[in-house]
DNA sequence: AAAAAACCGGCGCATTGCGCCGGTTTTTTT
DNA sequence: AAAAAAACCGGCGCAATGCGCCGGTTTTTT
């Protein structure tokens, strides 16, 4: 039966095959690139495959050559997104947190995290698709788990004296808030921008300080698990 | 050419007809019951006008009855829920304003922004609908100008001083804070949710209060229009 | 030069839920 | 109570739509 077997191409998101020649390579780049503009330009709706092999020049044979289906590109965009945003989490990580100031470590942490958002061509229907695209949901939790852990971790270098529910409780509103706040600041320019930045960073002092070190915060306990 | 008819008919969003008896104002408003419950078991995606007929018990035909498509029926819902959060804030306004301490209006203001994200039977899933839906786009773009408009004027009142660029960089900063976090809460329970809202709290201290009275923030210069 | 990889683009086709329609039942009107 | 208007019913036609396969050609590698 072929209905079987499409509907298992259809929920294929590995690439169709590993290129192994530099010019291959370079295409599979070539289309994700392209998608991304196009994601800026026309939204998550009217991309097609057949938009993006015309704008990029190439038929659309070849853009199925590495990708079996549409929205395994949009999960090899998403997959790049998270790599990118995971180096450069790592990278903060092998610092010596130990020695920053919160103040500092947040400074460090929102311009990373900017410098991500901002890099990424197409983010915000990106981010629609991870919501709204079943297949691609498993990014989307990947993605806060893979944020939330790293925060979780650092929290702890910091000097954090909370119980592991509560450590995780504020990771995740850390994270909601920066990545609400980060969507705004990217679409926002000069002063403005700036001045979201700072704001974005006080609210995150008064979320995390009261629970460095000495200074206890009114309830010790821990918080029910998520 | 019924092409061009049916086209039209699409992009109609008005509901069909107004219901003049009692027995169809009430199926109208069982029809978005029944979606908000729908919305929240299966999601946008697995949403059809079928099985909202089916859930309901009636006909797919009376529903179209009622609605000329099924983004109508979305639409109708994010009316509702604009209204009722309409409704929310002029009550918030018609209170004295200027007697309040930023602390207990940002109390009331919580209170009642968590109520009407917290009684909108699938809130999340509608939320997706109108970034993702172009049809309902408008409908976002509604909700943000409402609070904005609101919280613009409660600011003014409540004796901030600030330009008016600068006052509105800030309502949207709360927006999108309130938005994300309140979205966390009304999935976290008890403690834990209870602590989150406070957390939201004050950080909106943070942000907002060195915007009042006498206390000058450090630039005083309005900010580009947004 | 032969083999392997990459490229090409037309087009068949399955899917899917939409929403129209003709007829029946219920409610309202007179 | 009868006629008119409104509401209800559910089968099914169908249009749109983009996916992605295929057979053959060109380029790169070995």
């Amino acid at each position: 039966m072929s209905t079987a077997e499409q509907k298992r191409r259809k929920n294929q998101l590995a690439p169709r095959r590993e290129p192994v020649q530099a010019r291959a390579r370079e295409r599979a780049r070539q289309i994700l690139d392209t998608t991304g503009r196009l994601l800026e330009q026309v939204g998550l709706n009217d991309l097609t495959t057949i938009l993006i092999a015309k704008e990029l020049g190439v038929s659309v044979g070849s853009v199925y050559h590495y990708f079996p289906n549409k929205h395994a590109i949009l999960y090899a965009m998403g997959e790049q997104w998270l790599a990118s945003l995971t180096e450069r989490l790592d990278e903060l990580a092998a610092s010596e947190l130990e020695q920053l100031s919160l103040e500092s470590f947040l400074n460090e942490l929102l311009d990373l995290w900017l410098s991500v958002y901002q890099d990424q061509r197409g983010l915000l229907p990106l981010v629609q698709a991870m919501w709204g695209i079943p297949e691609l949901h498993e990014l989307d939790e990947r993605h806060d788990e893979l944020v939330i852990n790293h925060l979780v971790a650092m929290f702890e270098r910091l000097g954090f004296v909370c119980p592991p529910n509560e450590a995780n409780r504020l990771a995740r509103a850390t994270l909601e808030t920066c990545h609400a706040i980060l969507l705004v600041i990217v679409n926002q320019q000069g002063v403005r921008a700036q001045r979201t930045r700072s704001d974005l960073q006080n609210m995150l002092m008064v979320l995390l300080e009261p629970h460095r070190n000495e200074s206890r915060p009114s309830g010790l306990d821990d918080v029910e698990a998520p």
